[in-house]
DNA sequence: GTAATAGTGTCTTTCAGACAGTATGAC
DNA sequence: GTCATACTGTCTGAAAGACACTATTAC
C-alpha cells in the first residue's frame, strides 16, 4: 500500500502513523487504529515485521531532527476495498523491486545492469580477502556461479544493490551524510552509478522495509497457510496458483502444484463450479482448516521454486 | 542469559539496557555496547526478535510509569565466557519453559497438569463457538487429538498457559490491572490455578520474550545453518546432534541425523579424530560454508522432529 | 474445427524414516 | 570379555519433479 504523506510530494512512501501509548493498548491495535483513521480500512491479517532505527533513516535527523524508530508491520488488504480509501493507493511491489519478478522469465536487467555493476564493485574491493567475501555475497544473493537464485533473499539483494549504488536511495543518502565517517562495512571505494537506479525509489528506508516484507512473506508462505488470507473463502486452483506466483515472483509447475495442494490436504474441492472464463469451468476449492492439526508446518513448499521455469 | 537488575531481587530477568540515539548508530550496535558495558562480553551472532509494547508490560505503568517499548534481540554467547561476566549468569531455558523439553521423553506435567487445566478452561468457555475455537487452539498448540506436537509453537503454548492461569505471571499481572476492562479475547471466566505455576516465572513479560526466542530459533534452525554459531569451528557429529537436540527439545534419530547432515553437504569430515570419551573415537567435522551457495535453504530439516522419540 | 483453460494418470528419482549390524575405544 | 560410543549398509514408502494425455468451455 502506498500513502503519499511523504516528505516531498514526489517520493513514494509507505503509510505510517504515530504510536500513542495513552490511546493504544498494543502496538498492533495502534496500527489498526491509525490505518482506519487515515484510510477507513479495517486490516485483516497483520504481522510485525522488524523495527528500524538506524541513524539518518530520516534525513531530517542530520539537520537536528530526532531519531525515528519505526516498528514496521506487514498487513493484507483486499485490492477492491482500496478505491477511495483516504489518500492510499495501490502499487505492485515489483514496481519498486522489479528484479524480483521472474514470472515472465529472468528479468533482463539482472544480466544487463546488475551483474556488470556487481562485478565492477567486487573489482574495486580493497584487498583480496574482501574481494572474495564480496564475491560470495553476490553469488549467494543473486544466484551467480553454482549458487541458485533464492526467492526469499529479497533483503540481501536490495542491500547489495544499495551498497553498490544501484538504488537511487544510496546516492541520495550519501549526499546527506557526507560529513559522517564511513562504517566498517564500507571497504569498497565509491563508484559512479548515478542514473542507473533500478526500480522506483522510495522515501526514507521504505524500500528496505518493503524488501524485508517481501522476503519474509516468501519465506513464511512455505510453512504457514498465509496465502489464504489473500484469497476469498472460495477460489479456483488457478487463482491460488496466481497469487502464489505473485508472491514467489516465479511460475509454478501447474500439475505438480495441483497435486501438492490437494494431496497435501491444504485445500478441498466443493462440488461447485466457477463461472466460465474462456475455457473449461474450474472447480471451486476452499482452505482446509484441519490441515493445521494434521501437519506441523502446513504451507506450500513451493515446487521447483529454485529458479526452474515452467 | 540472565541479568538480575530486576525490579525486586527475587525475580529472574533478561539482561536489558537503554537505547541512546546520540551514542548508537543502530539498535544492534546499541545492544552490543550495553551488553559489553554490563558484562564485558562481545556478542557474536545477533538477531532482532520482536518489539514488545503492550500496556502494563511494566507493572510500574499502572502507577503512572511510562509505557516501555522493548526491542528484543536474540544473541549467542559461549557458556565458558560467561563466568564472572558482570552480574549475568547462565540459565537453561527449560528452567523457565520445562514443558518444552522432550529430550528425556514427554514431560509428565503435560498430562498431569497442563491437559487437565486446558480441559477445565475449555469447559468454562462462554458459548459453544468459543469452546470449539479454544479446543482447536489447545489441540494445535499442545498436539492433542490427531494434532502433532510442533516444537516451534513455543509462543503459542506459553500464551495459552498464561491465559489458562498456569503461568505465575498471569496471576501477578491480573492483580495489578484489576481495574482494567477485559479485552475481547477474555471469553473465559477466571478459574483458580494459583500454586499450579509451571516452570520458573520471570519479571515483566520476559518469559514471553524467551518463548518468542526459542520458537524463532527452533524454526530458523531448519532453513539456516545457525547451529554452527553455537559450536566451535571443529566438532564431532555427536556434539552437533546434542546442540540441535537442546534447541529442538527432542531426541533425534542418530543414524538418519548423520546421513542428513553429511549427504546434505552441511558438514565435512576433517581426517582428525577426537580425544576419547569412553568409546570409539569420533571424527572431527567442520561446517561446509559452500552449502550456502549450493542449497537455497541450508538447515537441518530435523528428522522425525514431529514427536517421534528415538 | 481452434484456442484456451481445467484436470488426470503415471513414471522415475530422490530422500526421509526405520531396520539391523559392525568398529574401536575404556575398563 | 562387557559397556559405551562411533559408524555403515540397506530396505521401504512417500513424496518431488517431470512426462504425456484427456475434458469442457468459447469462438
Amino acid at each position: 500500500m502506498h500513502g503519499n504523506s511523504s516528505p516531498d510530494d514526489k517520493l513514494e512512501a509507505l503509510p505510517f502513523g504515530p504510536f500513542d501509548p495513552a490511546q493504544d493498548r498494543t502496538l498492533e491495535l495502534g496500527l489498526r487504529r491509525w490505518v482506519h483513521d487515515q484510510t477507513g480500512l479495517d486490516l485483516g491479517y497483520v504481522e510485525q515485521l522488524y523495527t528500524f532505527g538506524d541513524r539518518n533513516r530520516d534525513p531530517m535527523e542530520s539537520e537536528g531532527g530526532p531519531r525515528v524508530i519505526s516498528v514496521a508491520y506487514l498487513a493484507f488488504v483486499r485490492e477492491s476495498r482500496l478505491s477511495g480509501a483516504g489518500n492510499a493507493l495501490w502499487r505492485d511491489w515489483y514496481y519498486f523491486l522489479p528484479w524480483e519478478d521472474w514470472r515472465s522469465g529472468r528479468p533482463a536487467m539482472i544480466d544487463e545492469v546488475i551483474f556488470p555493476a556487481l562485478r565492477q564493485w567486487v573489482r574495486r574491493a580493497r584487498d583480496s580477502a574482501s574481494r572474495r567475501e564480496s564475491t560470495e555475497r553476490c553469488d549467494i544473493a543473486f544466484g551467480c556461479g553454482e549458487a541458485l537464485w533464492t526467492p526469499e533473499r529479497v533483503l540481501e539483494r536490495y542491500e547489495l544493490l544499495y551498497e553498490v549504488g544501484l538504488a537511487e536511495e544510496s546516492e541520495r543518502d550519501n549526499q546527506r551524510k557526507k560529513m559522517q565517517p564511513l562504517g566498517p562495512k564500507a571497504v569498497h571505494e565509491r563508484g559512479d552509478m548515478s542514473g542507473q537506479g533500478l526500480g522506483c525509489s522510495m522515501a526514507f528506508d521504505y524500500r528496505r522495509i518493503l524488501a524485508t516484507a517481501l522476503g519474509r512473506l516468501r519465506g513464511k508462505v512455505k510453512y504457514r497457510p498465509v496465502v489464504f488470507e489473500l484469497l476469498p473463502a472460495a477460489f479456483t486452483l488457478s487463482q491460488l496458483q496466481r497469487v502464489l506466483e505473485a508472491l514467489a515472483g516465479a511460475r509454478l509447475h501447474k500439475q505438480n502444484f495441483r497435486r501438492l495442494v490437494e494431496t497435501g490436504g491444504l485445500v478441498e474441492g466443493t462440488g461447485r463450479m466457477d463461472v466460465q472464463t474462456g475455457g473449461r469451468p474450474a472447480e471451486i476449492f476452499r482452505f482446509r482448516r484441519e490441515v493445521l492439526r494434521e501437519r506441523p508446518a502446513p504451507g506450500v513448499g513451493l515446487p521447483g521454486l529454485a529458479i526452474r521455469q515452467i
